[in-house]
DNA sequence: CGTTTGTCAAGAGCATTGCTCTCGAAGTAG
DNA sequence: CTACTTCGAGAGCAATGCTCTTGACAAACG
């Protein structure tokens, strides 16, 4: 007698042919841009359109996939690239964050517009989304959190509004971080702003004939950046 | 005897005609987004849809026509705010700079994302666009080297690497820039890398649940960065 | 074992898109 | 008046996203 098969063959197989459309359709992403066509990727393997729709029930869903998957494996890789820096190191850590960020956006161009570009017409983000979405800045603010806690990192002392003070409470208690005075994390989300405005600069091609070295003009941003926020 | 016009009939309809068809596109554009059809505009003009390419050889080269309108659009609105500021006033012509950029892009979310946003997929910026949106960035820096030229604005004595200062030169040649050193302008590039990031964080969406009076916010950020760039 | 239930790929079909071509009407210039 | 150019209309082509029906097959159940 054969033992039950824990998942069935069925079920198996139905998760392989998700996985395969998707595989096809990053490749397609990667070669076409944002214009996904459902039908093109149908005929990548070898099956008519309409059977698509068996696994996803739109190209939106589709998309929405993709998206969740290209957040998990940004954040998977930026916390890897921070997680080697020794703890104390507080500037190499934001900057391992911030070049692991770059890299990954390098690599997957469409998928990071796809993440932080304009977003697609009628598409909105579902709640599931922003779990993910949000691991790498929440890692960024822990840095300076961290910097906090071990008292080598300044606060400032500026005055905040009422209302950005209500804003960065509500940051803070949403990330889940005690320490972190709402000065800070306000200078905090000026540097991932910054970080994100070059990263798109570059990969939409708006400093070309400006910049011609983006892995130096990276590198001296990210100084300017730590001492900004008295990482260095 | 009737003097002969000028402009014949015939050029002034067509201009009219072409006026006509990008005031429709762009209504299209902010209502239902990038995903702009030349069908839906010549349906909303009574017209058929060949007939369009009279006026314009493909979509994207209405697309480019509108992106050309915007560049200028928005240089002009940002000119126009900075310029009624007194000259002295470093920090509050900045101000006046960023502010009107981002009014701009609220109220022209959808053209905004075309200048600013992911490039759409097959097209290709021409070279007369350069011109128009370099505008606003060349202000910017304006009034960087106007504080230095007045000597109020201190110059960081940062020590650039090689590349970076070769590009800053690049720039600041293109620009015709002479007097603003290297170093301030790479401070102005990430200001402005700044500014763009978090209007477009916001635009896009990415500061729900964590920002919710937006103007405060704006505002305190600004007020970082004219610290930063020491015009305040 | 046999029947039922559910899942699957296929195909036809609908409305939409960008774009091309041809045709006749109408305006313009000599 | 005649020759030329420009215009809008219409048909048509190759795509797109999506829906519906049909027939085949596997899984589950009695």
């Amino acid at each position: 007698m054969t033992a039950r098969p824990l998942v069935s063959p069925r079920a198996r197989a139905r998760a392989e042919m998700i996985e395969q459309i998707k595989q096809a359709a990053r490749e397609h992403l990667a070669a076409e841009g944002p214009n996904l066509s459902l039908r093109a990727v149908a005929r990548d393997l070898g099956v008519v359109s309409s059977a698509m729709y068996r696994y996803f029930a739109s190209r939106d869903d589709l998309l929405t996939a993709l998206i969740l998957d290209g957040y998990t494996s940004l954040a998977d890789a930026v916390e890897e690239a921070e997680g080697e820096v020794p703890r104390a190191n507080l500037a190499n850590r934001w900057i391992a964050l911030a070049w692991a960020t770059r890299d990954w956006a390098l690599e997957h161009r469409h998928e990071y517009a796809l993440l932080y570009g304009s977003p697609v017409p009628g598409y909105v983000a579902p709640q599931d989304t922003i779990g993910p979405a949000t691991r790498p800045v929440v890692l960024a603010m822990h840095i300076l959190a961290d910097g906090v806690e071990r008292g080598v990192v300044e606060v400032p002392a500026d005055r905040l509004g009422r209302e950005v003070r209500a804003d960065m409470e509500n940051v803070r208690t949403f990330a889940g971080f005690e320490g972190l005075p709402p000065t800070l994390l306000a200078r905090g989300m000026s540097a991932w702003a910054q970080m994100h405005g070059t990263i798109g600069f570059e990969l939409f091609g708006r400093l070309t004939n400006a910049v011609s070295d983006y892995d130096s003009y990276f590198d001296y941003q990210l100084r300017m950046m730590t001492r900004f926020l008295g990482l260095s």
